[in-house]
DNA sequence: AATACTGTTATGTCCATACATAATAGAGTC
DNA sequence: GACTCTATTATGTATGGACATAACAGTATT
């Protein structure tokens, strides 16, 4: 009947919702809490530490834990791969490059990668179908360096996205939303009127060793992110 | 000397993104990997279940542990307080309520809320400032089911956001994030040309026991959403 | 009064062990 | 072959004990 880890958190959560601990409150120390529940201060440790990181305690060694006074929490994004988001609403999914060049990495992309000097690299444009209608527009430039062997791939069968997923490394990188009015270029394929507000995306992808890519993706009108806590 | 459990993720990271386990790979089993690293397998378990949570990882019990074909990563996205993203950036927050009115919750809001019957509820609509210039406007809802006393808050001190933050207690909620043309009368109050493109965030918070509020976000042009991985 | 040292304390982590549980693989049955 | 039952196995978790570490509080020193 032991008492598990997720026990102990849900008690506690229920104190902290119940405003039994306020924000602000010093909580009872982990040995006493054990002590109390009739558990071990490991299975305390595990459920507060827990609670901790989703925003709801504040930890701090011989400070002791306290409630937040306002649970900081953070939703998580499942960061979108776009054949992915496609392929779970049940639709169909399809892309066109529809144009590449090799050239020299352009000064506003050196900013974005934190990178400077001449770099080699690739721009691909490509739209992403889902059952047939366009679904975003993506513009990317793709480093050779930190993505060896992606400028000589016919990118016939993965699209650049699904390329860079499968074969180049990546271990951080930055995710910016923002909202603006699409461009003429880009309204022809994503067959909306020009100036519609759309969701737009930049990001930026590193690599252990190198930058990766940035890419500016269009989303269609009426695209929303959705995020839960 | 003793591995630490961080020494052991950083490790298997290491493989993981020196292909030295490939995605789709099974990965030595706790008991091996504490052996050949030299620490107890609580410690494996530990390194191995943070990597699973930050999504490099697949576990299933018996049946291993595998590398992510696609490490589905997850951006986590600190949920935006308006008052301390303002003076997050050094900027003087203010903020004024534009209206106000006690009605019951009309049938949008009834069905985002998963409502039905008549819900006393009340209206607020307010617009956030940043060093004097809109920053954001927001049309709330409030169930005063869910945020006994409300109502009868002069919100004079704190903003109807700082006030929930601080006397409602939530659970869980939904964020929504879209690109909206900027309707007329809120172009009005955020000092910008109607029809703009500005990010909209529809928000739905929930009690343990009511729901709370819902509430449409009209953020002030060029606002960016980051997030980092 | 300012500084340096020294306990004390609560959390952080490790270990060895034990048992629980989910999922697979294989044996046996129809 | 399709099904059921039964090991087997890797992960999940609880325990008690131990020590590490950060941070505070009080004491001693200058």
């Amino acid at each position: 009947m032991a008492l598990g880890w997720q026990d102990v958190r849900d008690e506690a959560l229920r104190r902290i919702q119940a405003r039994e601990w306020t924000p602000g409150d010093l909580i009872p120390n982990e040995a006493d809490l054990a002590d109390e529940l009739g558990c071990a201060r490991g299975t305390v440790n595990r459920a507060l530490r827990d609670l901790a990181e989703a925003g709801w305690l504040d930890r701090r060694r011989k400070a002791g834990t306290r409630v937040r006074q306002a649970p900081e929490r953070r939703a998580q994004l499942a960061i979108p791969l776009i054949r992915q988001d496609i392929e779970a609403r049940g639709q169909q999914f399809a892309f066109s490059v529809t144009d590449r060049q090799s050239a020299p990495l352009p000064a506003r992309e050196r900013a974005l990668l934190n990178l400077s000097g001449e770099i080699p690299a690739q721009r691909v444009r490509t739209l992403y179908l889902a059952d047939g209608q366009p679904y975003a527009f993506e513009d990317r430039w793709v480093c050779l360096a930190g993505a060896p062997g992606f400028d000589r791939d016919p990118l016939d069968r993965l699209s650049p996205n699904d390329w860079l997923v499968q074969f180049a490394a990546f271990s951080r990188g930055t995710l910016d939303y923002s909202a603006a009015a699409v461009p003429a270029d880009v309204a022809g394929h994503l067959d909306c009127a020009a100036g519609e507000p759309v969701m737009v995306l930049d990001r930026c992808t590193f690599g252990p060793q190198h930058p990766v890519t940035t890419v500016r993706v269009y989303h269609a009108p009426g695209h929303r992110l959705r995020l839960e806590i």
